[in-house]
DNA sequence: TCTGGGGTCCTAGGACCC
DNA sequence: TCTGGGGTCCTAGGACCC
């Protein structure tokens, strides 16, 4: 039995943010984005994607494209306000079985509720109109068998669109989309895809070359199954539980400048530190991230022994792997993220303190807990950095 | 004046253990 | 006789998405 799974995407939602906090903004071009030198569109409004400015151009070039643009900087207390929102009044009216994929988007399962539906289409539209009276959000809504089917649906037409993908249509609806619209295929796959004759998604459906098999490795099966209306049907009711926590920031001018360098460092491990407290969680992995001035990137990254969220500890352990591994060159950004999470004070936690002090007893890694040995300023040599 | 900042997931090789 | 076969963890890099 067929499930039916929607897949609700706000319209410009970051601008559509904007627009209820000042309404003025309403029909008049603008941006939400970085107004630097080196800033970016991360959401262009309906009235400026007009003028052919969207996601990800630099905003310089926006303003090019047309000169009265306005340009807002993000707010993202403002977003995840109206995204809570969003996601609270989705299960109090209508379904609890909802799945966040992001902050403005989520997967509903609505088999239950429209089963007994007389009019199951006019229900959802009416939830649509609902968000946007009630709310004052637009949103693209996908109805389909699959999580897959449902997000390609409502991608189809935007803004305030719904979309319906049934399986024994796809031939005259997903199938002939071009591959590069396929959701999980990018820029990279895409030409590969296409120089060995996929043009459409249909073509990935209906495939038999073993080359096409063997360029996509095992994601072929999933993408195969995606294509023919047979992936996941199952939506995740979860908490957010993020799996890494990561700052990075891009310097207004390339620097190779020691002093810049550390004094940034020092800030992401901050924000860094200050998020994971916030959120109770303490991280093994310490990982931080280059970007040199011609884009090349490069991650290291160290696994400790015990869990952290403190920012020396963070901090330090940046700056040793940022010494051991610069290259003298100028570097664009820099970045900092704390992974392989865990709950402070969770079992897991104090566990994992067991398996590199095998020297210890229990009840010396109890009292070096309780002492938090681990974590005390003492353990950071200056000396070890070229300037505090 | 090219190219932000937040993430997730996958792959592949090496270390290490049994 | 140069050296099997798993399994797991760590690390680096890449692809992708919002």
């Amino acid at each position: 039995m067929s499930k039916i799974i929607l897949h609700i995407d706000l319209n410009a939602f970051f601008a559509a943010c904007e627009e209820i906090k000042d309404p003025s903004l309403k029909g008049k071009p603008m941006i939400v984005g970085g107004g630097g030198r080196r800033g970016i569109v991360s959401t262009a409004n309906y009235a400026a994607r007009k003028y052919g400015i969207h996601s990800a151009m630099p905003t310089y070039k926006a303003i090019q494209l047309c000169p009265e643009l306005i340009i807002r900087e993000p707010d993202f207390k403002l977003y995840h306000h109206y995204s809570s929102l969003f996601f609270n009044y989705i299960k109090d009216n209508f379904s609890p079985l909802i799945e966040v994929a992001s902050v403005d988007e989520c997967y509903v399962d609505a088999s239950e509720v429209l089963q007994n539906d007389p009019a199951p289409l006019k229900t959802i539209l009416n939830l649509q109109q609902t968000l946007l009276k009630e709310l004052g959000l637009s949103c693209s809504i996908g109805v389909a068998p699959t999580k897959f089917l449902a997000k390609m649906a409502s991608n189809f037409k935007k803004p305030l669109g719904m979309t319906v993908y049934r399986r024994r249509e796809l031939k005259n609806t997903l199938w002939i989309l071009p591959i590069t619209e396929m959701y999980g295929i990018g820029k990279a796959t895409a030409p590969r895809l296409q120089a060995l004759g996929i043009k459409t998604i249909g073509d990935l459906a209906n495939n038999k070359s073993e080359d096409v098999k063997n360029m996509l490795g095992k994601s072929y099966f999933t993408f195969h199954d995606w294509a023919n209306g047979y992936g996941s049907d199952t939506v995740i009711v979860d908490e957010e539980d993020p799996k890494s926590i990561g700052n990075s920031q891009t310097f207004l001018f390339d620097t190779d400048d020691y002093d810049e360098i550390t004094a940034l460092f020092k800030e992401l491990s901050m924000s860094v530190s200050k998020r994971a407290e916030r959120e109770n969680k303490v991280g093994l992995t310490i990982q931080i991230v280059i970007r040199y001035y011609n884009f090349e990137t490069v991650n290291r990254s160290v696994t400790l022994t015990k869990p952290t969220n403190k920012q020396l500890t963070i901090f330090y352990e940046a700056m040793k792997l940022f010494d051991r591994n610069y290259k003298d060159e100028p570097i664009r950004l820099l970045g900092v993220t704390l992974q392989n999470l865990s709950d402070e004070g969770s079992l897991v936690e104090q566990l994992s303190l067991f398996d590199d002090f095998t020297t210890k007893s229990k009840t010396e890694v109890i009292m070096d807990l309780l002492n938090e040995e681990y974590d005390k300023p003492a353990f950071i040599k200056l000396s070890d950095m070229k300037k505090e």
